[in-house]
DNA sequence: TTGTATGCGTTATCAA
DNA sequence: TTGATAACGCATACAA
């Protein structure tokens, strides 16, 4: 069924030359005759050659693709960052091998030997939940291959990185909701093998340190990062004899979610009552009501400096000094579910 | 930089045997010693060998590769339809390239040409909003390569495709529009040379037909396709002498979003005053308030449906009549913004 | 069961 | 400016 394509030995044929002379042609070497090259470039096209990428690749030594592993592909922070990624790509003419590991470990590291395999010249990562060996991090090292992390990373690798500065961030929401005269903070955190999430509980310790607020162990609910957990975490809360005025729903917007959908049926009202903070300015956090505070992490910038950085180690190697770790400054959006003052 | 991988050579020289034994042990066959095997498998491991997929495939003449091209990655019936085909490609060893044509002809034919240089062994297309001309598209088939249109499909280029059945789906939401009592239905309607928007035309026309409506041509808006585009024809309809009782946003839930805004800023009650029905069953209309009535399109189970649609066709070349078209009928999910009886 | 030889389609090197 | 040839790494038909 798959019928003979059209090499470069067809054109050369046809017209009675070599295909060196049409290799080069088709790439635009000056040492080709400019008619010969306007008539090769002109056959080619009557039989509809496609140029063999893999047969070139073989060739060269490099695949021009990169490759990209994480959790989930249908996650919106992802899914723009991955957008953002295809985007700065594409003008050079870069393909994109997308893999989902599903938080599974076992499938992070499969997806990552497919990408070795592939000979991908770059593989981008944010790892899973359930992530903690990394010789198969190292194994994309050791084989040349560029490795950049990004979000979720893995500290102690050296690699290139590109990440949001989630204390920072955390510090803003939560000194925010002590402006807003919230006194009883809650966490909701997610995994803690996962650094984003140890340095957004950082950030939550600090704004209450520097508020002088002590910490109250009962108000951090530890794995609250989905909606249910998020909602199940709730529940617990604002069942204590003296519940919470506010949560910062530190793992996502979702997380959040579930806290407002509880807290309105358990008829606390947001923002007066209780106020909700959650992480990622998904689409819905403008829609709900009230419309959630959160934390906008600009994910498809972030998908482009990634693609960018790529490109700047490529071209300067050893020529300039690079930064190995870029961080994007996320920003607190603020909306009615902590805004109780003015 | 690129360190030298290790070959099939590099552990034959190790082993004193062949290359050709190094890759039919590799490979599994049958055709070698078992304890040779065993030993080039164990050497293999131990010096990090990694298959050249590259080469493989230009000797196998095949990329074990699916090229996807959606309009944009980020949207979520699109992310989730890649995580379906994903999924269940990932099983069988299959790699995804996935492109974003950004709505523009000219990039979906850049797409479709990489991915035909890539010799990727399928291609997944839901074209892009301006498509026209199918050229790039013939060229595929042309190319020996499977192609399989999904949800935004070409009707008369003959190939497999997967689809929601757009009509039947329009007939029923509009018809429970009209047992929920309303008159007046406006249609918001997308761009009419994408058939999946002509065909929910087709639904809303052919339900009003059904119940005797006429059919009022001030109450159906063109291109209302945006969050933007459908809060600007709400405003239209709803400052009509006789405004209509109910709008049915058969583009997507963003538009639908923008008529509850528009609606709620104007002061009318939803769905007392006007009914609002969306489509795609995107997170957020399970949250707004009131939520919003829509229409699921299984987009994940799509995605999965796609794969295997390749798979089956892989395996039973003429052996076996496979259907070439697979309608998936997509679900009314009736919520708040519709329900204004019992 | 193993080895030999060849080709997949392209490009780089060298010679003409 | 063009042509001949080798090589990229692997897999397979054929010979041994």
């Amino acid at each position: 069924m798959r019928k003979k394509r059209t090499t470069i030995y067809d054109i050369a044929e046809k017209l009675n030359i070599t295909a060196s002379s049409v290799s080069r042609a088709l790439n635009n070497s000056n040492y080709v005759n400019e008619n010969t090259k306007k008539l090769i470039l002109k056959t080619a096209a009557e039989l509809n050659y496609k140029r063999n990428t893999i047969a070139s690749n073989l060739r060269s030594g490099q695949s021009k693709t990169i490759g990209i592993v994480v959790p989930r592909i249908n996650q919106n922070f992802f899914a723009n960052v991955i957008a953002g990624i295809e985007d700065a790509t594409y003008e050079k003419n870069y393909n994109l091998i997308i893999c989902q590991s599903n938080e599974q470990e076992e499938k992070e590291v499969k997806c990552v030997n497919t990408l070795i395999n592939q000979q991908v010249d770059c593989i981008v990562i944010s790892v899973s939940a359930d992530s903690h060996d990394h010789t198969h991090l190292k194994n994309v090292i050791e084989h040349g291959i560029q490795l950049i992390q990004f979000d979720r990373v893995v500290d102690e690798l050296e690699t290139l990185k590109v990440i949001n500065d989630n204390e920072q961030a955390s510090l803003e929401a939560v000194s925010h909701l002590i402006e807003q005269g919230y006194k009883r903070i809650a966490l909701l955190e997610g995994p803690q093998n996962l650094d984003i999430f140890k340095q957004r509980k950082a950030g939550y310790l600090k704004a209450l340190k520097k508020h002088k607020i002590p910490v109250v162990h009962d108000l951090i609910i530890e794995n609250a990062w989905t909606k249910e957990l998020g909602a199940e975490g709730t529940r617990k809360l604002l069942s204590m004899p003296k519940p919470p005025d506010a949560i910062f729903a530190s793992t996502s917007d979702f997380s959040a979610l579930g806290v407002l959908e509880v807290a309105t049926a358990m008829g606390f009202k947001v923002p007066s009552e209780l106020g909700i903070c959650g992480y990622s300015n998904e689409a819905f956090t403008e829609i709900t009501s009230p419309s959630i505070t959160t934390i906008d992490q600009f994910s498809i910038y972030m998908g482009k400096t990634i693609a960018n950085l790529y490109f700047q180690e490529m071209e300067n190697k050893e020529t300039e000094v690079i930064p190995k770790i870029i961080s994007i400054k996320p920003k607190l959006i603020i909306r009615s579910s902590t805004s109780r003052k003015g």
